[in-house]
DNA sequence: GTTCAACCTACCTTATTGCTATGTTGAGTA
DNA sequence: TACTCAACATAGCAATAAGGTAGGTTGAAC
């Protein structure tokens, strides 16, 4: 369901913000302390940047910093960012042809309501409150 | 995320519970009233009568039946036959290698509360509260 | 013994995931 | 101005899963 790519986008982005402390991060700093390979990170990382959530600098010295507070981040918005969307069925996600059978449609209801129920769940947790020693939300 | 499979074994049971009233339904009345490929749907039907969800009799005046009442299923139970696990993550699934870096990483706990959250809503909702009318469970 | 319908095995096409390779552009520094 | 560093861009590729198709086999009823 999230697949690496999300994964990986949000340990990248807990990597910054405590590693980064304003300055610009190296692709290669976060791949080896995270342990992706570089060429993989590096299309989460254009996703990230050209998502906004993420300024991207070119040459010596340049490398990627968060444009944001970190409690201005939600892990909703990095994941629905990098995952393209977090709709559990394809007749929930944002742009889909409305399905014919809307109306008459018993399952409906139950996929809107885990739709929600996702959605709110990872839009309340921002991303300060992972760094440093975090908070454990599986409690 | 929910595949076809598992959206189709939920109108299924819906189906059957609606239109079995004890008897014996087969596949392709299922399948033309719910507009599936009869092929398609025979495999999804095997998962759940393996599962032991549904008794399947062949022969004439054979087809399949549930096992048990309609407030006896979970929407959790159909989906977890069905879809393997809802885990959304790798490392959460049953039966998964634990993860080496488990107690430094960061991210654990938002999909242990990820998987808590959809698998109690989803445990919430039995199969005869979709079936007639319905229960809307998106408001 | 014939029909009906579940059961079983195998295959196929398409799309996505996860990853690699080879460049090109632009910012800083000597 | 030349050189280096590092982001940006594009293309490809193996493995897997999704979604579906095809054909045959078993067993229950009439």
């Amino acid at each position: 369901m999230i697949s690496t790519r999300g994964r990986y986008a949000l340990r990248v982005m807990i990597d910054i913000a405590e590693n980064g402390n304003g300055r610009y991060i190296p692709l290669d700093e976060i791949a080896s302390r995270q342990q992706i390979s570089e060429k993989y990170l590096e299309s989460i990382l254009v996703i990230l940047t050209r998502g906004g959530m993420l300024n991207g600098l070119r040459g010596k010295g340049g490398g990627y910093k968060l444009t944001k507070a970190t409690c201005d981040y939600t892990v909703g918005d990095i994941l629905r960012l990098t995952e393209g969307s977090l709709a559990p069925v394809a007749c929930l996600k944002e742009g889909a042809e409305p399905c014919a059978k809307q109306n008459e449609c018993k399952t409906l209801g139950v996929w809107k309501g885990l739709d929600k129920v996702i959605n709110e769940y990872l839009d309340g947790i921002t991303l300060d409150s992972l760094v440093g020693q975090g908070v454990d939300y599986s409690i």
